[in-house]
DNA sequence: GAATTGACTTCCGGAATACGGAATTTAGCA
DNA sequence: TGCTAAATTCCGTATTCCGGAAGTCAATTC
């Protein structure tokens, strides 16, 4: 008796101490080669052992043998036996699939490349991941600029427009989340007060539409809409976005109206009948 | 002198055992969590905790520990509390990485286009995983038939234009491992016997492209040729592929001669000078 | 070319950690 | 409402992993 309840308070600290909601404390081996993987970037792509170990908090000895693990299923490669480590096919491979199984990403190819062939612009279609945004598809233009942002890669879910537009219509608490991450500066327009950012939220869910007014790179703006799914929850967003010169205020009306009516069908696509919300109990 | 022969056969036998390089049996908690992984397919990207055990071979509280701790860090995500596993947006961010440091992805992309542009055909590029050929970039030619294959999906190496290339300049005991893991017939032209395997890769060595005659999907013919990086190793390979009406084999020689010339720019791009390969002690 | 340095790799005993069978809960179905 | 199949949690055990330390290797310096 006594030994249970050291181990369930054991277990609570433990719990308390993630401060992460529904993840699991579990399997610590398995969340440390989780961190080892977490340590590449695309600012940082080949690192060494000591970096590694240093960057994921572990001990040498304990990094070596997760990353000659990983490296035995080709989730890492090193070129030679003392070289730098990078992340591997296999984790190219994995990740497609994600991709080749969402239902919004192939229904979206068509409308993407309508898009962006009729405004000249650069179109983004972009997810949520709990607190960021990740762009699943992108298509420039061929006489827009190419865009900087790189498919798969994060970008702030409070200042772009395919963020806001999926962020306006997350639940209170998710939006509390990234309020409490921080409202980084990233030009003069990011909205960086949580108060307003709410209220812009909120025209954000009233009009259907979200534009980032030069938020996130100075002088970009970008329209997005919400895409919705048979459940009638925003499960992505989708955006045309382009140097303010060519897309005046003036223009974004317009823009706003056809990305809604493309979002629609889209979200028509994928089995959204306008009806109320599928509620999961 | 004999102890360091003792360590080197060691790991030689560790290598053979895996058969895979260098592989390690350490860490098994992680070799489960990534058994997991690996359950996850196109054909059934959406699995149950039973159908993950049974296919990891685990028992079902240890999958579901490791599909606990996966979820909480986005590697694989579950919609509701009780619904069915797939993989997750993490997963999709690690594989982008992988794709964006490989140079030599960023540097094929014109030259892919100029191709498809041209040949009015699909082009693809491919890396070798090993024992496969995993396409990398793949552009449909919008007069062409969109092509099958899947970005980021393995295909067999010995019977596509895009892996005989790169089987062609792999060591020895690679074209051994391939040729064990079993010739698989696809068509009626596919090359099953390791002899004559062997041929068709020494001529490809000394003509400088490969063709895929009909051998892995009926009437789609391909031509591919190597490329070189720095050190002079071939590392990828670019290849054009339409219906066999379309590509006679007269035209073949006119695109062979294309496709090595293509290929020799962008390895000149990567480092490429035609000197010796770079030893690797 | 010997010695120093810094980084990587391996070893090994202890104990924390993960294992997995069994019990419990949940949901779908008859 | 009771039944079945699947998911989840429990908990004592012992397997597996940990990590400090010793060993190896290669490059650089003197």
């Amino acid at each position: 008796m006594a030994r249970t309840n050291v181990k369930a308070r054991q277990r609570e600290n433990e719990g308390s101490r993630s401060s992460r909601g529904s993840g699991a404390d579990v399997l610590k081996s398995l969340r440390k080669a989780i961190r080892v993987l977490e340590c590449f970037s695309l600012q940082e792509p080949r690192l060494s052992l000591s970096d590694i170990a240093r960057r994921a908090q572990l001990p040498l000895s304990t990094a070596h043998r997760i990353l000659a693990t990983l490296r035995g299923a080709g989730i890492v490669e090193q070129e030679g036996d003392r070289e730098l480590y990078r992340l591997g096919l296999k984790l190219f491979e994995l990740g497609s699939m994600v991709l080749a199984n969402m239902e919004v990403h192939r229904e979206a190819l068509p409308f993407i490349e309508e898009l962006s062939r009729e405004s000249g612009e650069t179109v983004h279609l972009g997810v949520f991941d709990g607190s960021q945004v990740v762009s699943i598809e992108k298509m420039d233009s061929p006489h827009g600029l190419a865009s900087q942002v790189t498919i798969g890669k994060g970008a702030p879910a409070y200042c772009t427009a395919v963020g806001k537009a999926l962020l306006a219509f997350q639940s209170e608490s998710t939006i509390d989340h990234v309020c409490r991450l921080g409202l980084t500066r990233h030009t003069p327009q990011t909205i960086t007060d949580p108060g307003k950012l709410r209220k812009e939220l909120e025209r954000i869910r009233a009009l259907g539409y979200a534009v980032d007014e030069r938020e996130h790179q100075p002088d970009v703006r970008c329209v997005a809409a919400p895409i919705r799914d048979h459940t009638s929850n925003v499960i992505a967003s989708m955006s045309v976005s382009g140097p303010a010169t060519r897309i005046p205020k003036e223009r974004i009306p317009l823009l706003a109206v056809r990305m809604k009516e493309v979002a629609g069908k889209l979200s028509a696509r994928l089995g959204y009948t306008g009806r109320h919300p599928v509620n999961s109990p």
